[in-house]
DNA sequence: TTTAGTTGTAACTTATCTCGTTACAACTAA
DNA sequence: TTAGTTGTAACGAGATAAGTTACAACTAAA
């Protein structure tokens, strides 16, 4: 099982319209070119990224802009945006409540698994767009 | 995109063994009864936990016992034995050298990836099967 | 030696998700 | 009016998940 590779397509995205939105037209065309996928993979995207409120996206003239600061964005950001599951673990659904294991399973786990996905939003949250973008600009 | 039922159950499963194995046979048919799932379901992920070297089971009379004590298995053991990505994250595999970004995605993000995959993992690792089994008998 | 219960594994089905593709209506500045 | 763009639907190929049936191989006990 991995994440797919939206989150880091969006990633790519952002970076490319926080680096050139003041020089040229960022299009899903131009982005399909840098990420080197097709631009209906793009399309998508950028609506997840749009929905999320984290960029605009000008109709009939194209181009993509943040709507905010990149200091305010974060890979969590970027991640919940593409990723619509709550819960990062598949629990299966039915244990058997006549076996002790089976009727106590839930309440053992499910602070545990919520302890699990806190430890990687947080490290998530603690890495912003701005941050990328530095990195980016001194291996250039 | 989430991770498989198969960790939460190969969870309930150690646990299964660990409390029972001394009272009764642990078979692959009385795990399918509180899990409430088919027998073949869990021969296979014990055939996973046992590669792992995390428990062993006996060929025709049947039955499945750890082969560590319970303080010594830990929720990551369980992770890697039944989920066998390397990477938590699929990132896009050919990104064009010929823009900025393109060329320094891979730089930028592949050591923050990592970092974001520790975290959970060293989550992981501070939840033991023994713990497991002492909020279980607590809520029995 | 036979038998009953068990494991290991192959094969198949169904469902879902991912990624890519083609196609086209709707939009907007020039 | 036109060229370039976005939004979206539809489709296909491939992967994975979860469940099921079937059966050979094994082992303790009768």
């Amino acid at each position: 099982m991995q994440f797919s590779s939206r989150f880091t397509i969006a990633t790519h995205i952002l970076l490319c319209i926080a680096m050139f939105e003041n020089e040229q037209k960022v299009t899903s065309n131009f982005l399909a070119g840098s990420i080197n996928t097709n631009p209906v993979i793009i399309r998508n995207i950028l609506g997840l990224l749009s929905s999320a409120g984290i960029i605009e996206i000008k109709a009939g003239i194209g181009g993509a802009f943040l709507s905010k600061p990149p200091e305010k964005i974060t890979l969590l950001d970027i991640f919940k945006a593409v990723e619509k599951e709550e819960s990062l673990f598949h629990f299966h659904e039915s244990p058997n409540p006549q076996c002790p294991i089976g009727r106590t399973i839930h309440s053992v786990m499910d602070g545990k698994i919520e302890t699990i996905q806190s430890a990687m939003e947080n490290e998530m949250n603690n890495i912003t767009l701005s941050r990328l973008l530095e990195d980016a600009k001194k291996n250039m």
